[in-house]
Order: C-alpha cells, then sequence, then structure tokens
DNA sequence: CGACCATCTGCAACCGCTTACATGGGTGCG
DNA sequence: CGCACCCATGTAAGCGGTTGCAGATGGTCG
C-alpha cells in the first residue's frame, strides 16, 4: 500500500529517544530518566530543562523498555467469559476508565465456554509477564490456579463473586434476595416464585440470592414453598419458560422473584403470550436494572455493574502501589428501584 | 498480603530465561531464539533438543524483550465509544477471539462521549508504541489523525463504516436498507415509515440505509413520504417516541422501518403501551437481529457483528504478517429474519 | 579553614531477546 | 584431491530504558 520499506517498520517514524532528550537538554539519560519520572534528588531547574525538552522533542518513553528495565507492565488482563454479555461488558467498559485514567492499559481475554475452549489456566499461561494484574469477572478459578499466578506476583481482584485468597467486588448477594423479597412480601404477596440459577452447578451468587429470598420469608412467618422454585441459566428464554411452568402450577404463586432481569424479560414476554397480564395477575421483580429494565418498566434491584469493573481497577492500581488512598472494598451499594412490574395481589 | 519481598516483586518467580535454556540444550541462547521460532537453518535435532529443554523448564519468552528487540509489541488496540454496547461489545468478542488465535493481546480503549472525555487523539497517544495495529469501532477519525498513525506504521482498521484511506470491514447499508424495504414493499406495503438516524449529524450508515430504502421504493414505483421519516438516536426510548409520533400522523403508516433493532423494541414496547398492535395494525422491521430480536419475534436485518470484529482481526493479523491467506473484504453477509413483526397491511 | 555531609549528576551494568555477521564443518563438483 | 558453497551455530551488538554506585559540588559546622 504505502512505502513498502515504512511498512516493514525499517523507516520506523524515528521516534524521539531517552537519548536525543538528554542531548538536547544537556544532561545524562539517567537523569532524563529520573526527571521525567519524578524522582527526587532532580534539581529544579534540571527537571524544568529535560521537561521542556521532552515536550519539544515530543518524547514518550518506551513502554516496551520500561517494562524490560522494571518488570511492570503497566497493564491489566480482564479475563471474561462472555465478553459480550451484558454483565461482563459493564464490567470491563469499568475497568477501562479507570485504567486508562492510571495509566494502565487493559488487555481482555475471554475464557470458557462462548471463546474458544480456552480455559482459564491457558489464559492465564498466555497472560504470561504480560500483565501486572489480573481481573477475573464471573470465572471459575482454581484454588492452585490462583495460587500460581499469585507466585508470578500478581495483583489479583475477582469480579461478581469471592474466589479463595484474593479479594472481590460485588454486591452482597444475599441483602439482594432480602430486599427483593421485602419488597413483595411488603405489598402482601404470600405466594411468591423464585426463577433460579441452574440446577446443577453450585453457583454462589443464586445461592446467595435464594438463601436471602428465604430468609427474608420466614423473617415474615412465611414458609418458601420449593415447588415454585424454577431453574433458570439466566437468559430470557428460560425467564419466558419459567412463566409458563410456574401459571400451570396447581397454585400459582402471585409475585415473582427473577434473579436476574433478562429472565425477567423472558416473563414478561411470554405473559403478554399466555395472556397473563403483569403487574394485575401476579407481580415481577427482577435484579440488575439493566438497560432494558426503565424501558419495560421492570422493577429491580439495581447494581451499579461498571462501578464493579471500576472498583476492581482501583484496587489492583492501589496493590500496584500507584495510589494509595485506600479503596472501598465493602460490598457495592445495591438499592430497590420500583417500576411498574410490582403491585400488591389481586386477592389483597 | 503475603511476603512483603515477593510483592514488590525482588523474588519475582525466577522464571526461565533464554540462557537458562541455552544451557540446558548445550547450545547459544541465538540457536535457542531461531529454533523457537521456527527459523530455517536449524538442524532437526538441534531444534528438538531446544524444544525438549524449553518445554522441560517451562520456559516463556519475556514479551517485553521481544518487543524491545523486535519493535512489534503482538497486541493490537481496539477503539470503542461504548465499551458496553451492544454493536461495540460484540465486535470487541470477534476482535478478541482471532487475536488470541493468533497470538496477539487485544487491549481495549475506548473514546469519546462515555469514557471521559478522551478523544480520539489522546487515545491514540496513549496507544503510542503499544500495540501493532488499531482497530476503530464506530469511532470517527479524521484524516489527519489518521495519518498520524499511519506514519508510526501501525496496521489500521474501522468497523462499522469506512475511514479515508484504510481498510474497512462492515456490511452494505445500502443493500440493508434495501432489503428490509422490499420486504415491506413485497407484503404490499406502501405507506413505510422510517426511523432514521440523527438527524443534525450526517453519520454514513443511516444515511446508507436511508438511501437503500429510498431505491427500493421508487424501483417499486413508490415515491418515499419524507412527514413519515423520525429521526432517532439508535436508542429504545427513541424507537418509543417515533411510534407515537407517527401514529399520530394524519395519514399513518403501515409499515416501519426501523434504522436498528434497539428502536424496534421501542416501538413495540410503545405499542403496547398505545393499544396499537403489530403486526395487525403496522408491520415492523429492524437492522442488526440482536440477541432480544428472537424474543419479541422481530422480523429484522441479520448481521453478525462479532463476524465484523473477527474480520477486521484477521485483517490485521494477515496485513502484520503473520498470516498469509487472502482476508475477505466484501461486505460481511446480511440476511433477512422473518418472524413475528410483519404481515402484509389489513388493507391488502 | 578543613572535614563532613547532603544533593545532584553521570557512568555503566543490566533487563531478556533478536539478528547481522563471523566461523567452521560438511558436501558437491571439477 | 581441493575449492567453493551451503548450512548450522556462535559471537556480540544492539533495542531503549532503569538504577546501583561513584564522583562532583556546594554548604555547614566545629
Amino acid at each position: 500500500m504505502t512505502d513498502p520499506a515504512v511498512q516493514r517498520g525499517q523507516l520506523r517514524r524515528d521516534r524521539a529517544t531517552i537519548e536525543d532528550v538528554a542531548r538536547a537538554a544537556g544532561v545524562s539519560v539517567a537523569t532524563v530518566s529520573r526527571a521525567l519520572r519524578n524522582l527526587p534528588n532532580v534539581a529544579d531547574s534540571t527537571r524544568a530543562r529535560v521537561e521542556s525538552a521532552a515536550t519539544e522533542l515530543d518524547y514518550r518513553a518506551d513502554p516496551a523498555a520500561s517494562r524490560l528495565a522494571t518488570g511492570r507492565s503497566r497493564s491489566v488482563a480482564v479475563v471474561v467469559q462472555l465478553l459480550n454479555g451484558w454483565y461482563s461488558s459493564h464490567v470491563v467498559a469499568g475497568v477501562e476508565a479507570v485504567c486508562a485514567e492510571a495509566g494502565y492499559d487493559t488487555i481482555v481475554v475471554g475464557v470458557g465456554p462462548g471463546s474458544r475452549d480456552r480455559d482459564v489456566f491457558s489464559a492465564a499461561d498466555a497472560i504470561h509477564r504480560r500483565v501486572d494484574a489480573i481481573i477475573f469477572v464471573d470465572v471459575r478459578v482454581s484454588s492452585e490456579e490462583l495460587a500460581a499466578l499469585a507466585e508470578q506476583s500478581l495483583a489479583l481482584v475477582s469480579v461478581g463473586h469471592e474466589l479463595p485468597q484474593i479479594p472481590s467486588v460485588g454486591i452482597d448477594d444475599i441483602e439482594v434476595g432480602r430486599i427483593a423479597s421485602r419488597h413483595l412480601i411488603g405489598l402482601g404477596h404470600r405466594r411468591i416464585a423464585l426463577i433460579n440459577g441452574p440446577d446443577e452447578l453450585p453457583f454462589v451468587v443464586p445461592h446467595q440470592r435464594q438463601h436471602g429470598f428465604e430468609a427474608a420469608m420466614r423473617a415474615a412467618g412465611l414458609e418458601p414453598d420449593p415447588t415454585l422454585y424454577v431453574p433458570g441459566n439466566f437468559t430470557v428464554q428460560d425467564g419466558a419458560d419459567a412463566l409458563k411452568t410456574l401459571m400451570s402450577h396447581d397454585d400459582p404463586p402471585t409475585a415473582i422473584f427473577a434473579l436476574a432481569d433478562e429472565m425477567a424479560f423472558g416473563v414478561i414476554l411470554a405473559a403478554d403470550e399466555i395472556g397473563v397480564r403483569i403487574p394485575d395477575d401476579v407481580s415481577l421483580i427482577g435484579v440488575d436494572d439493566h438497560d432494558f429494565a426503565p424501558v419495560v418498566g421492570l422493577t429491580t434491584v439495581h447494581q451499579d455493574v461498571a462501578e464493579h469493573g471500576a472498583r476492581a481497577a482501583r484496587l489492583v492500581v492501589t496493590q500496584l502501589g500507584h495510589a494509595d488512598e485506600p479503596v472501598d472494598v465493602d460490598p457495592a451499594p445495591i438499592r430497590l428501584v420500583e417500576r411498574r412490574t410490582t403491585a400488591p395481589p389481586r386477592s389483597a
């Protein structure tokens, strides 16, 4: 296309090197290095001279060189299951914003189903020496894998659920379950259904929400009815199926707690289809405050997912010593958002 | 937390270096380097010996060192407006999959509204020397900026729309407009509304789709009615508003072509709200085949967005010389997906 | 006024890999 | 049998920074 010599990088645009700056400022490269990184023991006048020379030459340290010399790459990896899922993509956005601010690169790596069959471990392997930190979002990692990574002196953080030995950011999922349930109970509902997580695998997030649900029920003197629990996989379709199952129950619920908005959307769609009216016939609450939730008027428990990512990023940035403010490690805030899908039961 | 010495990296796990491998294999580091990168002029027996030594020691070349020595970083940047948008996140997923396969890191950088006020240029600046290629997704970049980047001998690709001087991947948006319109026309519709792109800025994608729409209309001997054009910003809310506007038209349309599924979703929701039945009262077609489209039964023009990302990635990987298969640069395939929101007009 | 010290700066040795060039042992051919 | 080549390998000079250590400078204190 263009000049082939340029293309193969031989004539790579002669970016100014630290030596050019040193020459221009009349000092040694060591001094330039110190001055530009604001290390102590550099005379103000010298620093000024160096800085102006650097500006003049539009100098920027070559990251590869610094990485090699310092052993720090100033970049963090975000390991994600579904790069294009609602949750993941919001987390990534949050991470990226903070990292960019702090001068870190954000490199994304997909694992597990959906992204070839790359498992976490081979991904971690690929990450070798490439990043200073890894943020796992909604990904299961074994203790051994974590230990192996920790040995490489990487900062590790988990987003979405806890992982052994490493800090994690997320919400209090038990509380999520409680809040949603209390809202329904407060409206007068007694028979409340749960559109749950997958049956098979013991994922912690759905499990905790269920736990919160049951706690709230019992606290109100109600006994949760397991025949009103329908498993789901967090997809819209699962929600739709779940509603049909539930409405054919002998003693159908008057309210449904879907563990995620996406499943709640499925409920709304199926309801329209089979002639069930929300909230008249049945109330519905979800979790997430998905972008579409306000659109369909879904009552839900809000969580700021991008903020999760941001916190995770702050956590690693701090841990890497480039900031010393303490980072909020409390569970991220959640709150009930009442919209149009919940109301008192008809009989009430 | 753990051993503080380990933490500050002083005791960094003694990863094997190329020298260790050389010693173990009884050859020089140069030979190791050649052998491991499958360069010619290495005896098979030697290569085998080196490889087994490398495996034995679990050796992996330090990327920083190679980057410094070769000037190639084996990573590509994806510059995106909204990291968490449906379109963008799918593109990123596609890019990541291909890059990972090819041994490239995918680093994401957000620009423009939503991601601080980082503009493309400062982003490009941050990218300095960090990547071998940049993939712009749905981002406007001036010729000057592109030129400046090209000078750094970066491979450049645009996804979503064309950018001056550089290859781009996307769909034939004129054809998109034609396909959607012809479907509606074929069903017998004569008054077709358009939920368009923003009024102000001359974005090329919506403009082309509109163009295709008008071409199809005229080809069928119909004259498009500009009073049936409603601007939108590709959000659900815009779609909802648009429907209300359209239904209060003196002579309302019998079909609506929404330039994006998200706006079509808004139409569906508003329809429910104001008692308009789809497709009985009005047919509706969108573009994208968004994840939710099948759920709501939306007829739409399908495009495989992740595939866009994948193609873009293949393009740069090829251009960087790590693959020589020619890459498909034709517009990506699109196809009509008929579902439940289109039908012949009532009067027909 | 000399010893001592705190600062500022330069020197040079890395960091771990790539690669141009040199070297030496075959091999083919005249 | 000798010479020219080719192929496999080694040597060492980078790539562009960082940093421990030493030297220089000027100021302070007894």
